[in-house]
DNA sequence: TTTCTAATTAGCCAAACGACTAATTATCTA
DNA sequence: TAGATAATTAGTCGTTTGGCTAATTAGAAA
């Protein structure tokens, strides 16, 4: 039971379900992918994919500076709750606009994904000062 | 996804947990039998039926003073999600704890159940100076 | 009608949760 | 080796959650 717990409480909550549910889709994402779609901060998206992670859900592999995240299908692991979920979350609204967005985000390559979030996080409130020539440059 | 979001929140709790798992064994059980075995106050059990209802995996029939509790089985209900969970909780101790306190609890009246809820409730903490007389019945 | 009672709702409090920034770790590259 | 960088961990803060008691509601029975 506190297993099934475990699972039950990652799967609670509206941007672990969303990661959960692109990675149906994409197989394979990087953390900054991931941060990308969910617009929050590094750290935050560490935690969300680290308790996926624990709870048996996400397996991680890292290759150089990137760590990547895979749906965990083991033998414990989602096969048997992504037949209840699946139907559920594919007809939604919010998770098609995700699948909309990620396709968005694989088009960039990581390094420039990487190098824009770090340039939104040197002056979040007041881009056009201190990195006026970026100001324009999101499409 | 937010009916789902709102289906796995509400599964995402030990004491809801446990009251959806013995619904699966049960099929209908009153709130003061749930409350017994939660050992909780009624309130307390009150507002897990009710998260467990308004997610849509539970439905409630009211009956003279007492309301009754089933599995909301509907297209939209539980089935599926069944097959998850079945295997995971039937063979967990906690939850094999659980169907036996329910077999005792399941063969005293609900009247008898009720009483002695109330009587509990009267003075928690001095149970031998209030009630003298119920003091060692609790077999 | 009045009283009793099972359940629910309101209001409160401590613990858990989710977000952030700052600091740290691990890895690549100049 | 020193500097840069993706990810994680530590620490903080406001919100949500889960528990309780007290008050209220709905239904039975005296």
């Amino acid at each position: 039971m506190e297993k099934t717990l475990l699972k039950l409480k990652a799967l609670a909550d509206g941007n672990r379900l969303r990661i959960f549910s692109v990675l149906t889709r994409y197989e394979e994402l990087c953390a900054c992918q991931i941060r990308e779609l969910l617009q929050v901060s590094g750290a935050t998206v560490s935690r969300h994919l680290g308790i996926l992670v624990t709870a048996g859900l996400l397996k991680s592999r890292k290759e150089s500076r990137w760590v990547y995240f895979t749906l965990d299908g083991g033998c414990d692991g989602v096969d048997n709750i992504l037949e209840w979920l699946l139907p559920r979350l594919q007809g939604s609204d919010p998770i098609q606009a995700d699948f909309e967005a990620l396709d968005r985000i694989m088009a960039v390559s990581k390094e420039d994904l990487c190098r824009q979030q770090r340039e939104e996080m040197c002056c979040p409130q007041q881009k056009e000062i201190c990195c006026p020539e970026q100001k324009n440059e999101q499409t």
